[in-house]
DNA sequence: GCCTCATATGTCGGCTCTGACATATATTTT
DNA sequence: AAAATATATGTCAGAGCCGACATATGAGGC
């Protein structure tokens, strides 16, 4: 996770709920945003190498192509869950989540 | 995943949205329960390591008992997203929340 | 049996996330 | 450089999840 990076989601409606660290954010919410981070990049990758729109992303998996971009750019909000059931939707298996996550 | 469990789940309040498979659930579906399964066992390990009950773990997390046992029995109104903060909050790292998926 | 503590289940008002839509901004094609 | 296509951003009504509470069931000692 860069300075950088965490900035722009910060300016992009992410919140603090604690106090003393670089952006305000506590160890726990940079975890979880590194883990949303995570499995975004990894549903770019997969449509990347499907060479398809982030439209017709959404229509396999139900969803409308603004979501697909707010997903794919780590938007506040969009869940965990959202990600999860879309990397699914596209042909991920849990240990496919399980090394991106880890990694 | 066994098919007891399955069926325990289904009972639980977990609905298909597709057909032939065993009990109505898409290879896609399963998997999302399967990981969030994966998530709730770690979760009550980590729990039971620190031996505090589930009234003290809401406490700890900011939640509720009966939300806490929600959790830990993989109930169909449990996001993802709480699993994972609750997870972090104590003091799970991404990493292992990795590795228990994959496994 | 009763009492105590832990876990499970059901319900509900409020808040968050969702798909959909409109619209703006890139990017590519002609 | 205009047209076509792709991606980004803002908004909103409805759906789903949240903590909280009440209550039920279970496990253990007395």
């Amino acid at each position: 996770m860069t300075s950088a990076r965490m900035a722009k989601l910060k300016a992009k409606g992410w919140r603090s709920g604690s106090a003393a660290e670089f952006l305000g954010l506590s160890p726990e919410e940079s975890y979880f945003i590194e883990l949303k981070l995570k499995l975004s990049d990894e549903l770019k990758k997969r449509r990347a190498k499907r060479n398809i729109s982030q439209h017709q992303l959404a229509q396999l998996i139900g969803s409308s192509q603004s979501r697909v971009a707010k997903m794919e750019r780590g938007d506040a909000s969009v869940s965990i869950d959202l990600l999860v059931k879309s990397l699914l939707a596209v042909g991920a298996k849990p240990k496919d989540l399980g090394r991106s996550i880890a990694a």
